[in-house]
Parts: structure tokens; C-alpha cells; sequence
DNA sequence: TCGTTCGGACGTTCAATTGT
DNA sequence: CAATTGAACGTCCGAACGAC
């Protein structure tokens, strides 16, 4: 749907969507890779504060954002925890944001009743769905708050060939920024052999082909698994549902989840042999785990659990986690509840598909300017790929602290800016073009003047068809106006006239 | 100051069109 | 046949304006 559109897009290539801790967060610490980026709720003991994917927006609208290239990491939430812990269920964070000039985006959605009163279509006023409505009581109309009538739709109108709809597989030549991605995108192995519950390789189809497609072998020993919907259930209940998506496992790129120098590896929690959490931990559910609606995946990137196999004779475990036939990197320290490592932006020096590099990148070299213990800025590194972030996920919080992230995920997106739009009358209206092959002639239909008839090159002809099919609503204002103008002596002439004003 | 008028932005609906 | 598109149709915001 139309009306559905701002949730499509994205802006900068480092834009993922917003997430509470995101929305919430309105310092002006924004700046280069690597800075530690506030957000306003506490790091779980042992822990450092996360920080953001990318420079929040900034509050002041002069400050200077940070080049497009920048390694600013990727912050991608973790749906499962999130959906496990958020209470009632995931909440989908708020799409991405448009570039910031993008209008609009942060206006509230005006909510309309479906069918106005006669009173209030008439002059155009908020009505509800009371009878009689607010405004008839408050002006004393209770016996003429009615419903009207909603004109019938023409049919047979011959129309033009539709737009295609653009596809996520096409070509990123169009502006639109890179990899906005979705979960449709998002692909999955799961690996029964060493965790039933857990998950063992995140990956995405986006960006520039890695050397994933001959992920078969793994393919085969672990048949593709599919994505369920992106729903709080599917992960909440652990057990994934079919879905629509087939899977396909890619093998991972070496180096891809190197945990930069200095990383800390959190207390009480020990990689692997089967994810062993931090107390109080919840075990991810389910061996698949959906993006919800409206994240987005980072681009170009290989977003496994490090978990490495288990030990096996014929090594078909190996293959069936690694979900690829290459050597299987080491495990890597991560944050299971907060988040995981992925590859720096397509386009970034070190990014996947950028030139002269590869999606492999080194184990010491990766993770540039990320942030270390404590939130200490580690030294900048060049970038070489591998940038980490971690998901402030809310359900790590205390409760009152989920009501703040519950609470700033229902604000609108920091930096989405309101574009004063002039509304109401202009001083001298010129006839407002509609489609190119109609316009709109602002004759009254519905009593005052803007019944949106639709006049198009023989005018006059389809003015006339107008009058004969306008709807029963119409008639029945009309009707009205007839009454009273036959009390005043007049004849309905007017009424069923052009339309033109009766007032 | 308050009520009315009304241009036009915006939301909803659904037939036409397209994709599978 | 389902999904998508996009125009018809409707609601109502808010500036302009008049009456008191």
C-alpha cells in the first residue's frame, strides 16, 4: 500500500533501522568510527556499554555527520533475544529513516473515522464515530449527525500500465542506499549436530556475491532450512515454523567475526561447546531467528554464531555448522544477548565486494575502531572489514528501564525531519494537476467546493457523467440543500446544478 | 475571539493490472 | 489467483475571513 511506503527505505549505507537504545539516544556524541556512542540505558554489570552501528542523528542539525565511509559499525539487533525477553513480544523498532531531508517521516499518521457525518463532511470538520458526533452535540446537530453515503466507484476505467515494482535482487544502480535490508534477504543454517537450539550461521544475500554459492555439501547435509515469518512467535516459541524462505547456507568468510584487540569477552560467559550463557541468560529459541519487520541486515556480511562443531569422524558436523566447505574460522567471543560481529558497510575500504579487498579480513587487523573495555575507544585500525557492534536489547534491562526502551521505541526517529508544509487556502489557486491527464476543477460536489471532480481534456462530458452517478451521499446533501432552499423559496435548481457553490 | 469557509494535503478503498 | 498499483473518493487540517 501507498500509505505503507516510509517503512520501505533507507538512507546512508551504514543506516539500519532504528532501534529503541537508537531512538532514545539524542546526545551529540556523534562522530568518527569508533566513538563510544551514549545510550541512555545502563550496560548490564560486566559489560561494556554498547555502542551504535553508526552516529546517531544529530540533535543539532549543523553538526557535522561523519563521511559516508567512515567504519562506523553496524549495530544489528538480535531478534530472537529481543524477542524473547521484550515483554509481549518483539516490537519492531521503526523502520529506517529516509535521509534526513526526507519530509514527512516523523509526521503522525492522521487518523480519520470512515465515515464522517453529513455536518462534519459539510464544513470539513473532525468528526467521530459517535452519533451524534462531538462536534453535532457541541453544536446542537443531534438529529442531522448521519452517516452519508459513500459514493460508488466507477469501474471500467481503463488504466495505464503499472510500475514495476522494483525487487530487492536489482542492481544497486538506482539511489536508492545500499542494502537496505530486509529480512527477506536473510538466510539461515541451522546446526543440529551442535546445538539443537542453536543457530550457527547468519548470512545475507545481499551486497556483491561472496564465494558462498557452492555452499551445497552443506546444503546437503543440512538440508535449507526456512525462515519463518518474522514474527515474535517464531522465536519466542523456539520451535521456527515453516516459512516461505529458502535457505542457503554460505560458508564463512575467514576472519568475519574477529573480535578486535582488547575486546572483552564478558564474565561468566565461556564460548562454546554449546553457547554457555552468562547466568540469567535465556537460550536463544529455536534454531532460526528471523529478522523481524523492518530490520536490517547488514549488507555483504556473514552473520554466524561462532559456534564451532563439534569433533567428527567424517566431518559432516563441521560442514553442516560451518554451512560451507572452507575452514571454519575460530570461535570468537561474543556477546550472545546484546549482539554479534558483522562486516563493515559494502563500499567501505575492507567491506565485502569493495576493490582490492576481500571479505576475509585479518584476525588482528579486524575491528577498527570499535570501542574496547569500559567503553575505552581502542586505537583506530584501518579498516579492514570486520567492524563489531553490539544490540543494547532491552530485555537485559531491569523493567523500568524496558519501559524506557518500550518508550523510545514508540518515538518517532531522531533526525526525521518535519517539513512545515503550508495547508489551507492559497491566495489564488491555480487548477491543481492530478495525474497529468486530469485535474481537478474543484467544483462542489459535496457542498463546498472541492468534491474533487475530475475533469479530464472533454471536460465538460465527464462533468456531466459525474452528475449522473454521483452517489447517494451527494444526493442526499443535495436533498437538503433542496429542502431548504424550496423553504426559501428557490428551486433546487442549484442543487442539481453544476455543483458550484450552494452555500 | 470565535465561528465559518474552503483549498488542498492526506487517508482509505478497491478496480485494474501484473506477477506467479 | 494473489499481490500490487494507483486513482477515485473521502476526511479534515489549518489559513483566511467575517461577525461580534
Amino acid at each position: 500500500m501507498a500509505s505503507e511506503s516510509p517503512t520501505k527505505t533507507a538512507s546512508a549505507p551504514a543506516v539500519v533501522p532504528s532501534t529503541p537504545a537508537e531512538t532514545a539516544t539524542t546526545t551529540s556524541e556523534q562522530g568518527a568510527a569508533g566513538a563510544v556512542y551514549p545510550y541512555p540505558f545502563p550496560p548490564p554489570p560486566g559489560y561494556p556499554p554498547p555502542f551504535f552501528s553508526y552516529p546517531p542523528p544529530p540533535a543539532d542539525p549543523d553538526a557535522p555527520t561523519p563521511p559516508a565511509g567512515a567504519a562506523t559499525p553496524y549495530m544489528f539487533p538480535y531478534p530472537p533475544f529481543y524477542t524473547a525477553f521484550a515483554p509481549g513480544g518483539f516490537q519492531a523498532p521503526a523502520p529506517p529513516q529516509q535521509t534526513p531531508s526526507s519530509p514527512g517521516d516523523s509526521r503522525r499518521k492522521r487518523s480519520q473515522v470512515k465515515m464522517a457525518c453529513t455536518n462534519c463532511a459539510l464544513a470539513c470538520k473532525r468528526c467521530d464515530d459517535q452519533r451524534p458526533c462531538g462536534r453535532c452535540q457541541k453544536y446542537s446537530l443531534h438529529d442531522t449527525c448521519i452517516d452519508g453515503q459513500r459514493k460508488e466507484r466507477k469501474k471500467g476505467i481503463k488504466r495505464g500500465p503499472y510500475k514495476r515494482r522494483a525487487r530487492d535482487g536489482d542492481d544497486g544502480d538506482n539511489e536508492s542506499p545500499p542494502p537496505v535490508f530486509s529480512s527477506s534477504s536473510t538466510t539461515v543454517a541451522t546446526n543440529p549436530s551442535t546445538n539443537g537450539s542453536a543457530p550457527t550461521e547468519w548470512a545475507v544475500a545481499h551486497g556483491p556475491p561472496t564465494s558462498a554459492a557452492p555452499a551445497a555439501p552443506a546444503a546437503s547435509a543440512a538440508p535449507p532450512a526456512t525462515v519463518a515469518a518474522p514474527t515474535a512467535q517464531a522465536a519466542v516459541g523456539g520451535a521456527a515454523q515453516p516459512a516461505p524462505q529458502t535457505l542457503t547456507p554460505q560458508p564463512f568468510p575467514p576472519g568475519a567475526f574477529t573480535l578486535p584487540p582488547g575486546f572483552p569477552i564478558p564474565p561468566g560467559f565461556q564460548m562454546p561447546q554449546g553457547f554457555q550463557l552468562p547466568p540469567g541468560f535465556p537460550m536463544p529459541p529455536g534454531g532460526i531467528f528471523p529478522l523481524p519487520p523492518g530490520f536490517a541486515m547488514p549488507p555483504g556480511g556473514m552473520f554466524p554464531f561462532p559456534i564451532p562443531a563439534p569433533p567428527s569422524e567424517n566431518g559432516t558436523a563441521a560442514a553442516a555448522a560451518g554451512g560451507g566447505n572452507g575452514p571454519r574460522p575460530p570461535a570468537h567471543a561474543f556477546y550472545p544477548p546484546m549482539g554479534f560481529f558483522v562486516s563493515a558497510p559494502p563500499g567501505a575500504p575492507g567491506a565485502p565486494g569493495a576493490s582490492g579487498t576481500s571479505t576475509a579480513a585479518s584476525e588482528e587487523g579486524a575491528g577498527a575502531g570499535v570501542v574496547g573495555a569500559q567503553g575505552q575507544p581502542l586505537a583506530q585500525a584501518p579498516v579492514s572489514g570486520m567492524v563489531p557492534y553490539f544490540y543494547p536489547y532491552p530485555g537485559f534491562y531491569p523493567p523500568a528501564v524496558q519501559a524506557q526502551v518500550q518508550q523510545a521505541a514508540a518515538m518517532p526517529a531522531i533526525g526525521a525531519v518535519e517539513k512545515p508544509k503550508r495547508r489551507g487556502r492559497k491566495p489564488a489557486a491555480a487548477p491543481t494537476t492530478n495525474g497529468g491527464t486530469s485535474r481537478i476543477i474543484a467544483v462542489s460536489v459535496n457542498g463546498h467546493g472541492h468534491g474533487h471532480v475530475v475533469q479530464n481534456d472533454d471536460g465538460e462530458d465527464e462533468l456531466e457523467e459525474e452528475e449522473e452517478t454521483r452517489g447517494g451521499r451527494q444526493l442526499e446533501l443535495e436533498a437538503r440543500a433542496a429542502t431548504v432552499a424550496e423553504e426559501e423559496g428557490m428551486g433546487d435548481e442549484d442543487a442539481e446544478g453544476d455543483g458550484e457553490e450552494d452555500t
